[in-house]
DNA sequence: ACCTGAACACCGTTCAAGT
DNA sequence: ACCTGAACACCGTTCAAGT
């Protein structure tokens, strides 16, 4: 299990651990990942982790922020396939692609939007992936208000009140407080769920 | 620090750690809590302890169950006080009931809300604690549709909807994913995200 | 029946010492 | 400059032994 290397240099430890971690986070969870483990995982003792990486939060701060790049790239690409004006059918891709987001790794899931890393801003890099996230909502909700197709409010406000909705359905889902049998039903019940927000969300119609 | 007893005998060493685990979560929450200082706190040998909880976990159930219970209580007192009949009213003091909940103990509210204690139905009087909150919301809606207010759906449906909102958002205030800077911002903002959603739980106006 | 003491297998973190 | 080994102060859990 535990691969052992003969030679006393690594090729790049950082980022030999930053991979381990995330490995470990999605097979045990953010509670039960190890500083330990990774250093055995990646063969060395675990002592030397502390060269590269402050503590333990440290090294989970960068599986964290590694998740919200990536989740920022998932969502900007939400609506690139098949263009539309229509703000509703955006808001839901973006849902969507938020949900599927979260089913396809829980565990990161919960090290992403569980207990903050951050909370004395000892990572600033992490803060910043974090606002690149919300960027992305805050330009659809834009988007969406330039097209008349939104109420009139502030993009934020409506960006946040969506973050909160979707970020809420995920995490109830994935701890199996919302129970469905599938990936499928997640998504249809997620439709269901969305539908009184995206129409008090929209301009009335006139 | 430590109490000392020169008694053998416990009063009642169950309730005794129960309490000290709910203090002591609220002092150090969910993650930061640990058997061993509850028994010390109780002055007890840790190994006490399981002779009247099977691990860690029966006794942070136990603390859960009592959280669910009271949430329950505070959701079914909120309209007591100015009885209504608007359901948008009716649904505002809920959610206002909920947040000040959350806020009133934010390490109760993890434990609450974080990772499923339960996932193996190991406590089932904690399920029914969990049951008893969400019925709380449901009569609500299902109030609401009696009376004609709230657009026809099934109530279950727009009781979770509200329920993934309303969590959503408190979570994301006691993280400062949502930055306010008062407790009473907090409040207020709430009124604002939830505008969207309870304006498309309402039935279309006539 | 209820509790203690000691033990086991783990942690995160630190630090002198090695190469 | 980078890594190891040993140590420290903790955990959760178990179990023989005490009263």
């Amino acid at each position: 299990m535990t691969r052992r290397r003969s030679t006393y240099h690594h090729g790049d430890l950082p980022r030999a651990l930053r991979a381990a971690a995330r490995r470990l986070v999605a097979e045990h969870g953010p509670e039960g990942f190890t500083l330990r483990e990774a250093a055995r995982d990646v063969g060395v003792s675990h002592a030397a982790a502390y060269r590269h990486f402050a503590d333990k939060r440290a090294l989970l701060a960068a599986v964290c922020e590694d998740g919200y790049r990536a989740l920022a790239a998932t969502l900007r690409a939400a609506n690139r396939r098949r263009p539309t004006d229509d703000a509703a059918t955006r808001i839901r891709r973006l849902a969507a692609a938020f949900v599927r987001f979260a089913l396809d790794d829980p565990p990161r899931f919960h090290l992403m939007f569980g207990p903050r890393l951050n909370l004395d801003g000892r990572f600033p890099s992490l803060d910043a992936a974090t606002d690149e996230t919300l960027a992305a909502v805050v330009a659809e909700m834009e988007h969406g208000m330039a097209t008349g197709r939104l109420r009139a409010a502030r993009p934020v406000d409506l960006a946040i009140g969506f973050w909160t909705m979707v970020q809420g359905y995920a995490d109830m889902v994935l701890r199996r407080r919302i129970k469905v049998r599938s990936r499928t039903m997640a998504m249809a019940y997620l439709e269901r769920l969305l539908a009184p927000l995206l129409d008090g969300m929209q301009a009335p119609r006139r």
